[in-house]
RNA sequence: GCUCCGGUCGUCUAGCGGUCAGGACAUCGCCCUUUCACGGCGAAGGUCGCGGGUUCGAAUCCCGUCCGGAGUACCA
């Protein structure tokens, strides 16, 4: 039989490319979306490791969008797909918007050979017509779910006459047409990441592959594509292993051999359910609004169910192509840790050079649409600056706090000082220096100090501190340093004090240094 | 209910018959330091879901059991 798919055949074709026994069947993967929403992370997981599959291998990546459920499409979804891939860096080499020879990319122009391949299988009788309505498929479903038997259509459509069938179409009576399981015998076949998996096919439904209307089902549409697409490798999510007996037997009518299959996990929440709207954000691009970086998400999820097999774990998308392998995956469900991509976020934000700090947070900027983001105090001086003030003031201001922030988010916040003359004095941070007598006359040091000041290096701060130390006869340092800080970023934490002053400049210290004055006195 | 998949520190994971069960996040402590952070060092945290086998030896192999998840549409 030309279809059958032996475990030899798997072996060889599956061995063969990884231990360079001369095959060389190109790797041909895809992720096939249906634009029903906006991805959420655990998809374009799917979509990461079939591109980083494709690349490990030099092989292609195609994407195909699978919207052969009319109703269920929603306004923006392909947008927001492609938007996903192109932010995380995945490059397709086939689908939307570039072509291929394999086209079309979408389902909903390949109708026509849905529905030829679905007369093919009629006439070998491995498929049928079903001529039940909506409510006798109801009506059937109620009484089995009451006597507790399985819940699978019963066939009954599956052993008419053709004569019985010829009055049903003459009478015009709609009908879909569903896949003839074997009664009997299992269902078997190779997963790249579980190893063998095996189904009795008496269990298995009658999956409608036509709908009534004419357009196919995924089961039809995925198998019939992959094929003619000349898919090798089906990587897909854990949720689609109970249907891959049915894809199987589809095979086995075509007389095509089957791609392998790896099935990854699937993404859990805190709870442990599979990852949904109810555990917050769970859209990929909504990760881009709240200020995280495309380099760290993409290195997190590819993570989530796949490890390199040693301890690394800050991995570029380069390096995550070199490194990436079926065998990798992993077969249990993970648990998406916010914290843990907040550490990794913070790590990628640490890297980037300043002038690339720069960029990424304008650009951050000028385009999320987080309504907290935007709505929060300190970001309309905060993009000022970044619009209309000194980039470079901006610029160092930012390197200040590179290493004390994990969104981008939160730099308005822990920038404001160096934007505002009139910082926002921190009640703890006064209360601990207000009124103690040292410091009006080390306000006024400064002031004096400063006078005829304008150029500062962090260095001369410095010895400006030391030497305010020094004529106030302070004990310690630190008790002319804080409230400094104090009088000048209005808190008690933040960058080192002498860099922080060299930045803010002269001209800068004295206004708040007068302002300080009051706020501080008693 | 039925089918399938899964089960190593709280979380992500390494492990693939012989390791003190390793790393990372988070937590705690110490160091560095003008603060916070970064960084460094260290601690706590796992009887490898449980029970039986196989074996000189099991997280690793087998069986059972429990728990969790997914699927069970003319959705993908």
């Amino acid at each position: 039989m030309p279809g059958d798919s032996t475990a030899g055949a798997f072996a060889k074709r599956f061995f063969g490319r990884h231990f360079g026994m001369g095959s060389s069947v190109m790797v041909r993967v895809r992720y096939a979306p249906s634009p029903t929403g906006s991805p959420h992370v655990g998809n374009i997981r799917t979509a990461l490791f079939n591109f980083l599959f494709a690349r490990s291998e030099g092989g292609r990546f195609i994407v195909r969008i699978e919207d052969t459920d009319q109703t269920r499409k929603v306004e923006g979804a392909l947008e927001d797909i492609l938007a996903s891939l192109r932010w995380l860096g995945i490059e397709w080499d086939e689908g939307p918007e570039i072509g291929g020879e394999f086209g079309p990319y979408f389902q909903s122009q390949r109708l026509k050979i849905y529905q030829h391949h679905a007369d093919e299988l009629l006439k070998k009788g491995a498929a049928y017509r079903c001529f039940c309505t909506p409510q006798e498929l109801e009506e059937m479903r109620e009484y089995q779910r009451i006597n507790k038997i399985p819940q699978m259509y019963d066939r009954r459509c599956r052993g008419k006459t053709a004569d019985e069938i010829g009055k049903e179409l003459a009478s015009g009576k709609p009908f879909v047409v569903r896949l003839a399981m074997p009664l009997q015998g299992k269902i078997a076949f190779e997963d790249a990441v579980r190893g063998r998996v095996e189904y009795e096919a008496s269990l298995i439904d009658d999956q409608v592959l036509l709908k009534s209307d004419g357009w196919p089902t995924y089961h039809l549409a995925n198998v019939v594509d992959d094929h003619l697409q000349q898919i090798s490798h089906v990587i897909r999510g854990d949720e689609w292993i109970n249907s891959t007996p049915k894809h199987v037997v589809l095979y086995q009518a075509f007389g095509w051999e089957p791609p392998i299959f790896a099935h990854a996990p699937i993404i859990k929440g805190a709870d442990g359910a599979k990852l949904s709207k109810r555990h917050g954000d769970t859209r990929c691009l909504d990760y881009r609004e709240k200020g995280y970086l495309a380099e760290a998400v993409a290195n997190f999820i590819a993570l989530i169910g796949w490890s390199p097999g040693d301890n690394r774990e800050i991995m570029r998308i380069q390096e995550l192509e070199a490194a990436f392998s079926l065998q990798g995956i992993q077969p249990s469900p993970g648990v998406f840790d916010l914290q843990k991509l907040q550490w990794m976020n913070g790590e990628y934000i640490r890297a980037l050079s300043k002038e690339q700090l720069y960029e990424v947070v304008a650009a951050f900027d000028a385009n999320t649409k987080d309504e907290q983001y935007l709505e929060s105090a300190s970001r309309a001086v905060f993009s000022q600056a970044l619009k209309k003030g000194d980039k470079d003031y901006v610029m160092r201001a930012l390197a200040l706090e590179q290493e004390r922030v994990k969104l981008l988010t939160e730099f308005p916040e822990a920038c404001e000082f160096f934007f505002v003359d009139h910082v926002r004095f921190d009640d703890q941070g006064v209360a601990k220096w207000k009124g103690q007598p040292h410091i009006e006359a080390l306000m006024n040091f400064y002031l004096e100090h400063l006078a005829d000041k304008t150029e500062m290096s962090a260095e001369d701060c410095e010895q400006m501190v030391n030497a305010a130390v020094e004529r106030l006869g302070l004990l310690k340092r630190a008790l002319a340093i804080h409230p400094t800080r104090v009088a000048l970023t209005g808190r008690s934490f933040g960058p080192g004090l002498f860099e922080l002053m060299a930045l803010l400049g002269a001209a800068r210290m004295k206004t708040r240094f007068e302002i300080a004055k009051n706020v501080l006195n008693a």
